[in-house]
DNA sequence: TTACCTGCAAACAGTTTGCAGGCCG
DNA sequence: CGGCCTGCAAACTGTTTGCAGGTAA
């Protein structure tokens, strides 16, 4: 039960949904793609597997996808959210850069420790966090140019 | 010029735009209240002291507010886009009550410093951060009860 | 058979924009 | 007086929802 596809199956049936072909299609697309979709992305990528795959169903699935525990939304200041898959023990935060829009997963365990102090010396227990950090790389900062210009998409 | 009303007048007399008493009414209402604003908010507040004041401009003038470094757009999680005031060298991230909504200005330099070489070690030179603690404050977590918020989405 | 699902399109919320008239400088 | 501004409403974008027909279990 290792796979995120059977783990969504493994969810749908003990809630009493339905496992349709579209639901399927979807979140096999969402779990191989590459991280950070935005809807739409993951629309037109579905879309191009299925011609009669409405949007709604795209929205709605990612929404039972997080429900489940299986994605997480998320807000890079876009207009769109986007969906990360959750893979278990796997937390992390995000570093982007600002030139090329290149996003790496990063974690550390003193921030996090500090985080939780932090939160604790206000009277806070701590929940959740969501920490991006924002900067240049190194290959935009030594005049890089391998993408066209223009920030590319998270 | 330290007051923030009056560096936008300088802002708005240097860039060859007006100043009229839409933008000043805004502007100072931003400044004094609470912060925070979404735009329904400070739109309500600018409504009771000036009727004929329509939202465009008040979403105008706030976009003008970032532009002239004044504000910052921030990003709760929610539907809609709130503003922050920007006071010289006063950096700080946000602690979240998930229950009441609670919102403390947090800081802590020893995170500050560990995003810093968090982000050398992969090779960027960082150029900010944005970073929200959810959490559950000490009165609602001994059963307080003042205003439901719901979990805040990550 | 019975819910649950789906695609479609309309509805929505937040935000932006076009326009005709108004006012700062 | 000229160009920036304003209020209004319509347009837009991302997302949600109502509905009639379809389908998994």
């Amino acid at each position: 039960m290792q796979n995120p596809v059977d783990a969504f199956s493994e969810y749908i049936a003990s809630n009493g949904l339905k496992n349709t072909p579209q639901r399927r299609l979807i979140v096999e697309i969402f779990f191989e793609s590459g991280k950070h979709l935005s809807t739409e992305e993951l629309y037109n990528v579905v879309r191009a597997a299925d011609k009669h795959i409405g949007q709604a169903t795209v929205y709605r699935t990612l929404k039972l996808l997080c429900d489940a525990g299986l994605a997480k939304e998320l807000h890079f200041g876009e207009a769109t959210a986007r969906y990360e898959p959750i893979e278990d023990d796997s937390h992390h935060d995000h570093l982007i850069c600002n030139v090329c829009g290149k996003n790496v997963e990063v974690m550390d365990e003193e921030i996090e420790r500090r985080q939780e102090e932090l939160a604790a010396s206000y009277g806070f227990s701590l929940v959740s966090h969501r920490m991006i950090l924002f900067g240049v790389c190194a290959n935009c900062r030594s005049g890089g140019q391998d993408k066209a210009r223009g920030p590319e998409p998270l």
